[in-house]
RNA sequence: GCGCCAGUAGCUCAAUGGAUAGAGCGUUGGUCUACGAAACCAAAGGCUGAAGGUUCGAAUCCUUCCUGGCGCACCA
């Protein structure tokens, strides 16, 4: 399936190089030349302002190159008029080549939108990675519906895409988690506890003491060792964790261990090799800029009195405000060494590109880390990040829901699910860009009506589902239709919508962003659609039989492309509502 | 104080440096003896937070300010 504007492109460099080898523009290096769809209809389908891109290196008007790019331009199948109005060349599709596509989208069926451009090559996405101490977070899950989504969309580029699971079992935390569970095994036992001063609050401990009881009984009151404790709770956390996830259609391919970069040596290699680079010291408090501009109280915190720390030149290495902490004076790495080397990792079993997907409160992590891999001589670009800003849960009266793990107040990922369903989730996660916060609207995703862009989306599908069953019901085939038939200007923009899904998966996956499917989905596809089946009725008595065929094509063609929109955004194509 | 992100219609948000800034919701006014009204049509609604700059062209890039979110641990 033939991706226009690119086509475009390639096209247009074509005619600029004939028509300096003819004559009709003098020589200059051809920048890359921008195809962008016409704002309006009386302009064409597609655009491009190469013309005024191309005014100054050629020394010439605007007028006169459109008039060589059109001279030039290569005749193709699918282009109807080459026009030239202003600076901009205007492009307007063929009609029978639209109509063809009816056909060509039914002959490729679920592979419709599928590309190669990338076969053959190894990408990851690392999201969520939630610390196994808690129920899954809706703040995390906009990163897992993220990551999830953009895992398919590079997979429908012809990537093999790993989606992986960072799973910090190793740590104070881990340690709290085990704390906070003896002293709740402890409680049900009836023996009187403290409670740690930063434990986990949350009532799944109690679960967990409970389950720990059926499984030991009192077997472990004497028990010193925080380990089984903690083992437990780990194990536990983590499975319940994976099946939250997968309800809402988040599968990883390999969960990577926090422990596992200790076992194997890797995190005092990669300090070695950082402190070979002399990007390391150690000392007490970390070195600071003369002018150093900062909050008085901000190092004090905690005050040190074991030792020097292993301190990681960040202001060196990029510019960093300070420098931070690698190894604790008591000989424990903070997180940020594992973390590294878990980076380190990722570059070398070969992933291009390895896509973290993090919270907004990652930021500064995120830099040391993928400068860190550049120094260690690694092409730290292959590491890309999305960075998602905050969600908020709001209710009908506007007020807001919000929590942290640690109190033990939130809305879990399964409350959120078992209250609007799996695929509001889903949209409502994706349909803003990752850069602006969500006030994620509870009322709105459990709405069954056409506010409800998830409903709204569905719909389209079911329509298109009920309308080939009413057809079979009535034995109005549309077996040998002819595709030609559909000449009505809103049958043809129906069709110009739905050959723009490689598109817009292109873009989602070149600049990282997957709401741009979600907003497409939404605002353009459904959008259209619904006016045009309100008005283009296929098995109505005012229709030909040969013209009813046809439109069942096209709705047929339109199915496939909703089907597989909500399959990359990992939502449901329901026949029937 | 410093850093990152955002500020676009009443609300929630789109918009590769390109043509007159677009949708949805809400509001107002219309459409049901037709494949689902869980739908459709129409209207009103904007000095893109402010001021400068770069450019043939800026919501978009740069500078400075204002407002909000998130960070600025030997926590993860």
């Amino acid at each position: 399936m033939i991706r226009i504007p690119l086509d475009l492109a390639q096209r247009l460099e074509q005619a600029v190089r004939d028509a300096q080898q003819a004559g009709d523009l003098p020589l200059f290096d051809i920048p890359p030349l921008k195809v962008t769809h016409a704002p309006k209809p009386e302009h064409g389908d597609y655009a491009t302002p190469a013309a005024m891109q191309l005014a100054k290196p050629a020394r010439l008007k605007p007028e006169e190159i459109v008039k060589a790019l059109i001279s030039h331009f290569p005749s193709t199948d699918y282009v109807e008029s080459v026009e030239g109005v202003g600076g901009f060349v205007n492009f307007r599709l063929s009609d029978a080549w639209l109509q063809r596509q009816v056909d060509a989208i039914i002959a490729a069926g679920d592979d419709f939108g599928r590309m190669d451009d990338f076969a053959g090559q190894r990408a990851q996405v690392e999201c969520v990675s939630a610390n196994p101490t808690g129920p899954i977070s809706v703040h995390r899950i906009r990163g897992g519906v993220i990551g999830d989504t953009l895992a398919r969309l590079l997979r429908s580029m012809g990537y093999t895409v790993d989606m992986e699971y960072y799973y910090n079992d190793a740590g104070r935390q881990m340690d709290i988690l085990g704390q906070s569970l003896r002293a709740r095994y402890l409680e049900r036992l009836g023996l009187p506890v403290e409670f740690p001063a930063e434990g986990y609050q949350g009532h799944y401990i109690y679960d967990l003491a409970d389950e720990l009881i059926a499984a030991q009984g009192n077997a472990l009151i004497e028990e010193e060792d925080i380990k089984p404790f903690k083992d437990f709770a780990c194990a536990r956390i983590s499975e319940m964790q994976k099946a939250s996830l997968a309800r809402v259609g988040i599968l990883f391919d390999n969960y990577f261990s926090e422990q596992s970069v200790y076992a194997n040596g890797a995190v005092w290699q990669v300090l070695d090799q950082l402190r070979e680079k002399g990007l390391v010291y150690e000392a007490l408090h970390p070195e600071k800029d003369e002018d150093a501009d900062e909050r008085p109280d901000a190092e004090d915190l905690e005050a040190v009195a074991s030792g020097s720390a292993t301190w990681l030149r960040s202001r060196q290495l990029r510019g960093a405000q300070k420098d931070c902490a690698l190894v604790k004076s008591s000989g424990e790495p903070t997180y940020r060494l594992p973390d590294i080397a878990y980076h380190v990792s990722k570059l070398d079993r070969g992933y291009d590109p390895a896509v973290n997907i993090l919270g907004a409160d990652h930021i500064e992590q995120f830099k040391d880390v993928k400068a860190a891999a550049g120094a260690l001589g690694y092409d730290a670009e292959r590491i890309q990040v999305v960075i998602h800003q905050f969600v908020t849960l709001v209710n009908s009266e506007g007020e807001r829901e919000s929590g942290s793990t640690k109190k033990g107040v939130f809305v879990a990922l399964d409350d959120l699910v078992d209250d609007v369903g799996m695929d509001a989730v889903r949209y409502f996660m994706l349909a803003r860009s990752a850069d602006s916060r969500i006030d994620f609207d509870i009322d709105l995703a459990r709405k069954k009506s056409n506010e409800n862009p998830v409903y709204y989306i569905q719909n389209a599908h079911v329509r298109c589902a009920s309308i080939a069953r009413v057809a079979a019901e009535r034995g109005v085939s549309m077996e040998d239709a002819d595709v030609h038939l559909l000449t009505d200007p809103r049958e043809l923009a129906l069709i110009r919508k739905l050959i723009e899904l490689p598109e817009i998966v292109e873009q989602a996956v070149r600049d990282l962003a997957p709401h741009k499917l979600a907003f497409w989905a939404h605002e353009e596809l459904a959008r259209l659609f619904h006016p045009t089946y309100e008005d283009i009725r296929a098995l109505h008595s005012d229709v030909p039989v040969e013209l009813a065929g046809s439109r069942l094509k096209l709705y047929a063609a339109a199915k496939i492309v909703l089907a597989r929109t909500l399959s990359l955004m990992g939502m449901s194509a329901p026949e029937q509502m």
